[in-house]
DNA sequence: ACCGGTAGATAGTAACACTGAATAGCCCGG
DNA sequence: CCGGGCTATTCAGTGTTACTATCTACCGGT
């Protein structure tokens, strides 16, 4: 799309693909075609992965491997406790922005 | 006030100073005040000068270099043609974000 | 002579998304 | 039976960004 929506993604990319997880459980793949349907076109699949890397790294999320029945086993992501927590905090923090620059917007000052 | 703010501003801090220069022309220091009465109190001052090298080395500004009463002289930045047409750009691409993440934030799917 | 407020610059670090490619399993058509 | 196409994951390398910490510089007041 262009490089201005690649640099907002970082530090929303993260929370977006938690709240697609607090949804329902879905693994990689799954995550990039839901991301599609919700208009972020183009998010590279191996960008998805590494977010999912990143979660689960961090403890966000449980992880359980499944057999698909096309193709290799999938890895099905499931936000636990932490992850929720984090995802609200993500919403506080959105908001707070949100809220500011929709000032900035407006008028200004 | 913490790393998922930090990693948001990345994409956005820079639309937020080109929206306060669109607002009337300033200086470094004035523009770190702004963004603290705008409730960016946690924006450290090296950030902002960082900010505004790489805007003028895009050429979304104009500067002058104006004496001080107090201190050493300032540099003045003015929005020109090229930062105005970047603004519009940026209010665009966080409108769409914006409204994505409103979907998500309301119901997911 | 020193300190606090004003004003700007910079080197180094860490986090993040993107590109591009590789790997691998499965099914179907020719 | 074999090669292309879909499913599914992984990884190395790159560029951009904000933060930390520090440094320089000018001035007024004590």
């Amino acid at each position: 799309m262009g490089r201005q929506i690649t640099e907002m993604l970082k530090g929303t990319l993260e929370g977006i693909v938690l709240a697609i997880l607090a949804l329902r459980p879905a693994y990689g793949y799954e995550i990039t075609a839901g991301l599609r349907e919700r208009g972020f076109a183009d998010i590279a699949e191996g960008t998805v992965y590494a977010v999912l890397v990143r979660i689960e790294q961090k403890g966000l999320v449980d992880v359980q491997k499944v057999p698909s029945e096309k193709g290799p086993p999938r890895k099905v992501y499931s936000l636990n406790v932490r992850g929720k927590d984090e995802l609200e905090e993500f919403w506080r923090t959105w908001g707070f922005l949100s809220e500011r620059l929709e000032h900035l917007h407006q008028g200004g000052k």
